[in-house]
DNA sequence: TCCGAATCATTCAGGCTTAAACTTTCTCGC
DNA sequence: GCGAGAAAGTTTAAGCCTGAATGATTCGGA
């Protein structure tokens, strides 16, 4: 708001100087965040599309399946992946007919359904998870070890915050497990966000085989 | 790809430990950093629909031609932002029908056109900058001014690189102004960069008033 | 036991994006 | 001048995503 300029006024200051000097880094940091991951997110998007027809969003619920051999629930999904019901409905349908997984009935809760990968779901996500971690390394590979250590660290203390305070009604949803990362694929939905095959868009788990 | 492993491995290895203590810090950190975008961009975006019954992308482009007094052409608007020209198509038709932007001819190329904010779309716009700025202000706030600088820094090397490398094809419609960051104000199409610094959705521009 | 509240999954309308095809206009080299 | 190719903007088909409404089922307390 009202910004003005970031350097030094040295010049005797009139009214509207009153707000100079603000350097907006958080909003410059939102913005670089939001770039970065636009930019990966298109890049792995389309390459998940070129070389596999598929899509981020896709991809990460594959990978989640992938890492519950055991089947996950349709409610577990959604918060995992951080979308709503309804995506998660339509990504089962979709990968359900290719043949990639099965709906299931849970035992217990005839209300619930368990997702849970085919034979040809597991190889399929193997082949791509596996072209999907040489992507990610190559686009991070102008940071250092010790550079992705620490960005790591200070988006850990972000997300921890972000979880921490965040208005019920919208984390509540979006929350991902307790525990670790929600794990998105490539990205999630679109990723460069993505919707097209490009980045899957915009849920955040990613798994790696 | 084909990765192994960072550490040693004291002990003896059986068949399935071959691929132990692989760390997968640049997964790891993808996700994160996929994670973080998509919780603040899911605060941002609700707040301003639900604020202002608008959403990340228009704030995005609102917040270009914020920032250019002049208006700026579709084409601009599209690199800027990000995003391709058929979807700066389709926000323009929405913001110019509400009344907050027009369409007019380049005197010198008939087939560009200039979109310029109204009156109504510039105090439309600064009043949701202004809340904006605010919101990103305090979902950042649990990291301390070092840790912010520390983090546009990092990230600030990470935009390079992907700038860099890129595949042409994708980066090349991705690839914001040679200089800055792409200013996409509250996201993107997810948006928005650096010197106006909001960014919105997935399209990385953004700006402030 | 009964019934209201909460959960689970689905459906639907609306909005964002992309990729590709198309039209119009410009540019540039011959 | 001319014409091939590039560039600007639009349109369309398809996919992702949300938020709200709905129906089915389960849970929990009176």
């Amino acid at each position: 708001m009202n910004r003005r300029d970031d350097r030094a006024q040295p010049a005797p200051l009139d009214q509207e100087s009153r707000v100079v000097a603000q350097d907006h880094t958080a909003l410059k940091l939102w913005l670089r965040l939001l770039t970065c991951t636009t930019l990966i997110e298109a890049s792995v998007s389309q390459r998940l599309r070129r070389g596999f027809g598929s899509t981020l969003p896709r991809f990460d619920l594959l990978a989640q399946l992938y890492r519950a051999p055991e089947g996950l629930r349709m409610s577990e999904l959604s918060r995992r992946l951080m979308v709503t019901g309804g995506n998660v409905t339509g990504l089962a349908d979709q990968l359900e007919h290719e043949g990639l997984l099965l709906r299931e009935g849970v035992p217990g809760d005839r209300r619930a359904i368990r997702l849970r990968l085919t034979p040809e779901g597991q190889a399929r996500f193997a082949e791509m998870a596996s072209a999907h971690e040489s992507w990610v390394v190559s686009l991070l590979s102008d940071l250092g070890a010790a550079e992705q250590r620490t960005l790591l660290a200070l988006l850990g203390k972000l997300k921890t915050g972000l979880h921490e305070d965040g208005e019920p009604a919208l984390l509540s949803r979006l929350s991902p497990a307790p525990d670790s990362e929600p794990t998105p694929a490539s990205r999630r939905p679109r990723s460069a966000r993505s919707s097209g095959p490009l980045r899957a868009r915009r849920s955040p788990p990613s798994g790696e085989p």
